[in-house]
DNA sequence: GATGAAAATTGCTGGTCACGCAATATTGCC
DNA sequence: GGCAATATTGCGTGACCAGCAATTTTCATC
């Protein structure tokens, strides 16, 4: 990667940082572009260059996560079944498999699907993740994406059980790792539905 | 219903219809939330007292229809299995099922899918219909969805069945009706995804 | 019907945002 | 070191969204 990129998307880390960590400090609506900027150092037109709006900049983090998990996929060995492989690389990305998940994490996981002007960002970047999981999951089954609903209904899937994981989580109190909970709604999905897990 | 109730709810509809046929005509971005007030007959501040966007409004409506499937599945007969109902209810949603699509509803579906600036709260009333799916499943079987991520599941997974098949059904060309393709997904959802349908 | 309380509509306004455009500064290549 | 490509910036504009207070409309009660 050249130095040119390297920097933009280093501004671009910077900015998206800087707008979760203000946010989460003093709520969304006590920071304005122009607090964001000026913490990375930047004029506020710079600001919508890299980004249209404060949800964006909050939800590019959760964005790249999710490339990150269609990209690793990839990396799968190519023996291992579709769902071993995708169960492996969604749990392995729900950060540490450890009792205290990290509590910046939890905070900014918390913004994005508390705060109504972020919510709408961040599922549209879990969709573009799901998108590009789709792609990936078609690639690796030899299917059509176009075609073929079967690789979107995957990919769909997993945000879907992420999402109802998550949303478990911020509630649990005490407090319980995310990992088993993705874990557990993942091998719902693939046990089918229908049947109620036994209890 | 009293009289008052009535009325703001049919200016909600015409404001929300409004907002679609006229972003659909010039496209969103020629659409001034002053136009939308007048084709209804009211002040732009008022459009805000029932909006808070021109996305928003945009999504109104499909809020509402995620909103009836959620009643509708409460008046299902209580002897008809989870998934046999959720199905019923969500294919006898999804429009009619003869061979042409009404083209406005089209426009509208694609509209909403396609501007970035309504994705995001199209997601959102999506997932607020999910939501309400939850709690009348979890009703009908007798789980606790705060404690219990089953319902949740099966309401996402639904909206994801749904997602999916919609996103097909504005690719497809020659154009084909929704319904079949809504009840492949959500039988492939209920097969269990692991296994790749048969073909 | 008339009346008064509750609620909806409206105008005004301030603060913020997002972007087009043109000028300027910076970078990387030769 | 100079040049072309690209990034940053300042400025200006149009639009949006919400708080507030005033006004109008609705509805329940007499």
């Amino acid at each position: 990667m050249g130095l040119r990129e390297r920097k933009k998307w280093e501004t671009r880390q910077a900015l998206s940082w800087a707008a979760v960590r203000l946010a989460v400090e003093r709520g969304l609506n006590n920071v304005l572009v122009e607090d964001i900027a000026a913490e990375v150092g930047v004029s506020p037109r710079t600001f919508n260059n890299y980004f249209s709006s404060k949800a964006e900049a909050i939800s590019a983090r959760h964005l790249d996560r999710g490339r990150q998990i269609a990209a690793a996929l990839r990396a799968r060995p190519a023996d291992e079944s579709l769902w071993e492989a995708i169960t492996h690389v969604a749990v392995s990305h729900a950060g540490p498999d450890d009792q205290r998940p990290d509590p910046e994490w939890t905070a900014g996981v918390r913004l994005m699907t508390s705060e109504p002007s972020v919510q709408g960002e961040f599922m549209k970047a879990s969709a573009a993740a799901e998108s590009e999981l789709a792609v990936a999951i078609a690639e690796r089954i030899g299917a059509d994406a176009e075609r073929d609903m079967y690789p979107g209904l995957v990919a769909a899937a997993v945000g879907a059980a992420t999402q109802v994981a998550i949303q478990h989580w911020l509630r649990s109190d005490p407090p319980v790792p995310l990992t088993p909970l993705l874990r557990d709604a993942l091998d719902q999905i693939a046990a089918g539905l229908p049947q109620p897990p036994t209890g």
